[in-house]
DNA sequence: TTGTAGGCGTTATCAT
DNA sequence: ATGATAACGCCTACAA
């Protein structure tokens, strides 16, 4: 069998000895350093395109940057993600940044190996969506390298960069709508997280309880919390809409407890939005099937990708004043919170 | 402001010098490798924890193995992904090896660029995952590194390992079920791929194929390819619904594309199953939503990421010969493919 | 503007 | 069983 690596690796020194100059100014070309001819630059890249020379990122990390971003997600079940990465790609496409994902299973101690991990491998930044771990945890890894959080709130100066959606403006923008539609007793089916004021989920709930109180609804605030196992949820719905009297409406954190909510609805026999209406959060794509028709609030992970990814090279380029970005939310209304009686009531 | 790294990196030198050891000896005793006392191993032990000290990936990168293995998806929107992951993870948990991902957007010139970035930083080995690109790129990226795919085929002998499920079986068992039931005009909606016998769909198709013809629907056989794209699937839905004779059953290559075809039949206003019965495939955590009900075949994402990790350590140690997995595919029924009406006869 | 000479942290070979 | 040391490929003073 022949061996892996047949081909002796084209190196910086086969190109400039390829171009007849020094590895310096290979070096300076690849990185567009001060102080190069562009005769220069131009033998160089010639002689670059036709080796087919690529840098060897390692060797790169060991002095420089290593153009790597590491991102580290809570789960691959949220199509929301998806959106979000799209938007990182979108802007990370023209330069030489390559992000490299990590998965933080929702733990707080996973994540955490999972920073050390990227770290070790020497990636020039990170961006955490919508991490578990306490803020002060994200304060420590902030000094250690340029990072971005996203979905998660700063509190007091921070050292980081954020990209967040108005969180509690989303919040009231659903309970305006539902007090509009005639819903009284809404519920909000938060996540069960240790206290932690960084979390959306806790902002949505500021902004759910300011809401309510400005709706003339104070008295039917009600706030459950459960862990996002799929089983829990649907128990802790099937208490609520079994419950005496059963609430008028569900405002769910984020759309994959919807979803729950609506099954459990149907298998309950439950008409939704007649006998329960049911609003989620990130407006992911599985809100436009028929069969959810899921009001929910959008916040354009795109977006919000795109501008994570561009903070973090300007941070990496050297900025260090944090910046705090807030994109304001969208609320998108589907059937799930429109009575269809209304039309019966007018015949 | 105080500079980012305060504290002086812990070296393998600082460790050997703390140990009162060489340098070469803290090597061995971090690679497990030949000749080291206990004495000695516990000593150099002792200071790596004490020094907190961890391995300068970079540094491993340029001489020896990097410990980071690749993994490329095509998208992040099916949620099969996670399971899959979630296997990879497990597989992985207690070993030194740091799964990192990339989104290879479903085509193959992202997914190359992908695979390129990902062995300049000197990745040990790569999972492909439904890779999109043709199998003899498959082959040359197996020539460079030690290489696992997942859900795509070998055609001939190979250089590489795959891990499937018995797409032929799973698809036999839907159209089996469906016969069973008293459908006849099934219809398989597949994926626009340019041709390639390596995709599972492919395979797929070959499985309704040889099952329809068996069940004496042979007649009946109808493909229908479609790109991913939600509208694109649905205008394709729509036609097929609509059309006369409308088929009594549509098997979809994956659960995504059924969510779709469900949205389409209830805007229709078609009852499933009695108008018309939709499979899909992978048995993703949205099939056992009451609004979905969707029956589909479950394919253990986990257990093939298990494998597929296991099979890449395996293949980085040394070994030479080519593995292939095949899983069992599993038929999970749900109300979208079993007619209510069996019950309203009978009245 | 261009070239030379360490040095980054690790592995692996070769002595001892 | 242990230790000294030469790479690995790139970056960056510093020198020319």
């Amino acid at each position: 069998m022949a061996p892996r690596k047949p081909s002796a690796r084209v190196t910086i020194r086969t190109v400039a000895a390829d171009a007849g100059v020094s590895v310096a100014a290979v070096s300076k070309v690849l990185r567009n350093a001060y102080g190069v001819s562009d005769a220069l630059r131009a033998k160089v890249q010639e002689s670059i395109t036709r080796l087919g020379y690529r840098p060897h990122a390692a060797a790169r990390g060991m002095r420089g940057q290593s153009y790597t971003l590491g991102v580290i997600l809570p789960d691959l079940t949220n199509p929301f993600f998806a959106d979000i990465m799209a938007g990182i790609d979108a802007a990370l496409e023209r330069t030489e940044y390559q992000p490299l994902l990590g998965v933080g299973q929702s733990s707080p101690a996973v994540e955490l190996e999972l920073v050390d991990a990227m770290l070790d491998r020497q990636m020039d930044g990170l961006i955490l969506l919508g991490p578990r771990m306490t803020i002060d945890r994200v304060a420590a890894i902030a000094e250690r390298a340029p990072t971005v959080v996203m979905a998660h709130h700063p509190v007091g100066p921070t050292r980081f960069d954020t990209v967040n959606d108005d969180d509690q403006l989303g919040a009231r923008l659903i309970v305006q709508h539902l007090a509009g539609m005639g819903y009284r007793s809404i519920v909000y089916f938060s996540q069960d997280l240790q206290f932690n004021e960084s979390q959306v989920t806790y902002h949505r709930e500021i902004g759910y309880r300011a809401a309510m109180t400005e709706a003339g609804l104070g008295r039917y605030i009600s706030v459950v919390m459960a862990e996002q196992a799929p089983r829990e949820v649907r128990t802790l719905v099937r208490q609520l809409l079994q419950g005496r009297p059963r609430p008028e409406a569900i405002f769910c954190w984020t759309d994959f407890i919807a979803f729950e909510a609506l099954s459990v609805a149907r298998e309950l026999g439950l008409s939704v939005p007649d006998d329960v209406a049911i609003v989620g959060y990130d407006n992911t794509r599985y809100c436009d099937l028929a069969q959810n028709a899921l009001t929910s609030i959008d916040q354009s992970g795109q977006l919000l990708g795109l501008q994570a990814a561009r903070l973090l090279v300007e941070r990496i380029k050297g900025r260090e004043e944090a910046e705090h970005l807030v994109i304001t939310p969208r609320l998108v209304v589907r059937a799930s919170t429109v009575r269809k009686n209304a039309v019966s009531t007018g015949n």
